[in-house]
DNA sequence: CCATGATGCCGAGCACTGCTCTTTTCTGAG
DNA sequence: CTCAGAAAAGAGCAGTGCTCGGCATCATGG
């Protein structure tokens, strides 16, 4: 392999390296105590090295948020393909899968639909990866619409969405709204508890998120 | 009046401005950037004189916090007193001041609704004041009910909740969850339209949200 | 009317942050 | 083996939250 391949490997894998001990660090303290310099001591390098890898500690974040939307994601694409063919029990699956990977990782799941850090602004770089989740709910209703258990007639297309985004995602333009909503609920359900927002309100916090997923799966009508 | 009682006005009156200017700059500048050196320099004073008042900036967070739920809490309040008396529309306008107020201040709103800061747990200070939407939204449904226009009877309680917190806000056990599930839905489409993750997906937030929120008004069955 | 004790305020200072710039060290390609 | 270019280091800047000792001010008790 050519020097120039080791250097690259070498860079990516320190890179990589960067990155695990800031989750690391992110994982137990939260983003806004992330700190560059304790990431570059833990290391063993200099502060000003980690700007040779990550130009700026936004620039750090940014990888990690990527991470956070590709493990959520991995975790409910994992669940909607281990669940078995009943729609209404994958669709539970699926929103469970969300549920528990955000109760198992706080920090990572707030970096991501907690508030937006200062001045940033989310790059094209993450909306793939955070598309994940609710591609995996559309194929759900995609698969109930063919077994018919899911009726896709009756409501209408009132335009809220951006146009050819249900065709994209293989919904009726008739259902687009609603799964869209359903997607928006189920992340309102896990940051309500997940920021103790339900706390005197609700007591067993699994049971409630399982009644509301159950009435979330979109229907026409 | 005394002179005690001077000092402690006078006291007041600079606690109240500090608090201000802070939310000013939190309003600008979101919470991340709110600086107590820099509110104190706006204010011309040191800024160790401002620690006095607050006795560390999560103490001044917090104030502002309480503010932020008093003031969505009030505007939602008077929605509800403003809207005639057909329950849908109030339903709707009581959910439409919740995300104009949220749209007008963005970031007071994130400080309340986003994640949670650092080592931060919430006083118990806030529990009261971020309640009021929760009031006002169930208010409309125990009218509603007994109006007849919503159906309270069919769905079972299932022991999610707290004990007696459907008693508490006048609704009954069968409505308790589903009352519960509205409120967390609407601060999911708030969340979602806030935070930019409906960005490419949601055209015209104003009346997905209208729909969306026309939908979740909790009735039996 | 004055001394006194509390109260408010300031300035310096500590430990930390993100980030930049310059200098040194290392290393891999020719 | 040499040497350009990459990597690392170190010092430094401006900013942060917060603490502490000293100084002024002011309401009150003697």
């Amino acid at each position: 392999m050519s020097a120039a391949g080791t250097r690259a490997r070498v860079r990516a894998e320190l890179t990589r390296e960067i990155a695990e001990v800031a989750r690391a660090h992110l994982a137990t303290s939260g983003a806004a105590a992330l700190s560059l310099r304790a990431v570059a001591r833990e290391l063993g390098m200099a502060s000003s090295a980690v700007y040779r890898y990550f130009p700026s500690r936004d620039d750090l974040l940014t990888a990690l948020i990527v991470d956070a939307y590709d493990a959520l994601g991995a975790a409910a694409e994992a669940a909607g393909a281990a669940a078995g063919p009943d729609i209404r029990a994958r669709w539970l699956a699926v929103c469970r899968s969300a549920r528990e990977w955000a109760l198992a990782h706080p920090h990572e799941y707030a970096l991501v639909y907690g508030s937006p850090v200062p001045g940033y602004a989310a790059p094209e770089s993450t909306i793939g990866p955070a598309g994940r989740v609710g591609v995996v709910l559309s194929q759900v209703v995609v698969d109930g619409i063919a077994t018919g258990e899911i009726d896709a007639t009756g409501s209408v297309d009132d335009g809220a969405l951006v146009p050819g985004v249900a065709e994209e995602l293989g919904l009726p333009a008739a259902l687009g709204a609603r799964a869209v909503f359903a997607w928006t609920a189920l992340f309102g359900l896990i940051n309500f508890e997940l920021f103790g927002h339900t706390h005197n309100i609700v007591q067993d916090s699994a049971a409630y998120f399982d009644a509301a997923v159950a009435r979330l799966l979109p229907t026409g009508s």
